[in-house]
DNA sequence: ATTATTTATTGTAATGATTACAAATTTGAT
DNA sequence: ATCAAATTTGTAATCATTACAATAAATAAT
């Protein structure tokens, strides 16, 4: 594992204090666009970093979703999923076999919506569920 | 409370044998559209239901979830909410107090994503997220 | 540079939603 | 009424996430 400047530009840029952790968060994040749990992050950084607490790895993706440097996907009622492509995309989760994929969008379909007074929106998500290729097969 | 024939219409609807306890969840979230969880519906029924199991609503919600009669909304990163108008419409929550509307929406609006070849898309949810009109005061 | 103060990390224990499972009850058909 | 299948129940387990207090590291002040 080797930790690329660009995780801790991404950490400046959204005004996080680099740390030796986050900095392995980060990174993670933007070399595996896989929409990791939390768990799957810590495991796969608890090898290169023993002493890494899996609080850490809860308290830094927080903390960088607090900050906009990630997304929060909640499309799995189990466990949350983390996303660094903070681009608009929508996502899909085959009911069958749990698989995740980005789904492009056109920019405009989601944040249009008629503003409602002071209502402020800071998020949209697009979440499709149904039945991959793969098991759709069966 | 009163059981609602409407609520075993729709399970009726749905190919799902009412119940005593099926009637009574499909009911309860016919007559409050307030997106409750498992446990608010089951605190909800208990004082009618003294009987009543949690594991029960668990399991009725999510029967009721698979038939599709109701709709599944994890917005939330914490529980699961329920939803019974089936129809497309969003869903926006308040980063602050939590809580949870409905945003009409055009119903062109979420299916239109082109077909890659096998995949089969069941179900789009789209959620937005910010601060409600309450909390953007402070 | 040394100490003081703040900030970040760690480990353990707690919480809380959901599920597994086996026993008890109810339903429906004969 | 009797048997089998379906449903409900209660308890215990699971598992993701958080609370919290202790430790360590970074930063500021003397």
């Amino acid at each position: 594992m080797r930790i690329q400047t660009n995780a801790t530009d991404r950490l400046r840029e959204f005004n996080i204090k680099p740390s030796l952790q986050r900095i392995a968060v980060m990174n993670y994040l933007l070399e595996n666009y896989t929409h990791p749990t939390a768990d799957t992050i810590f495991n796969s950084l608890y090898q290169y970093i023993p002493t890494l607490s899996k609080t850490t790895v809860y308290n830094t993706l927080k903390l960088l979703v607090k900050h906009g440097a990630i997304i929060e996907i909640t499309i799995d009622d189990k466990n949350v999923r983390y996303d660094a492509d903070i681009r608009q995309h929508a996502h899909f989760k085959c009911k069958s076999c749990s698989c995740l994929y980005d789904i492009p969008i056109k920019k405009s379909k989601l944040m249009m919506i008629k503003k409602t007074g002071n209502l402020e929106i800071t998020e949209s998500h697009l979440y499709y569920k149904g039945y991959c290729e793969k098991c759709n097969k069966n």
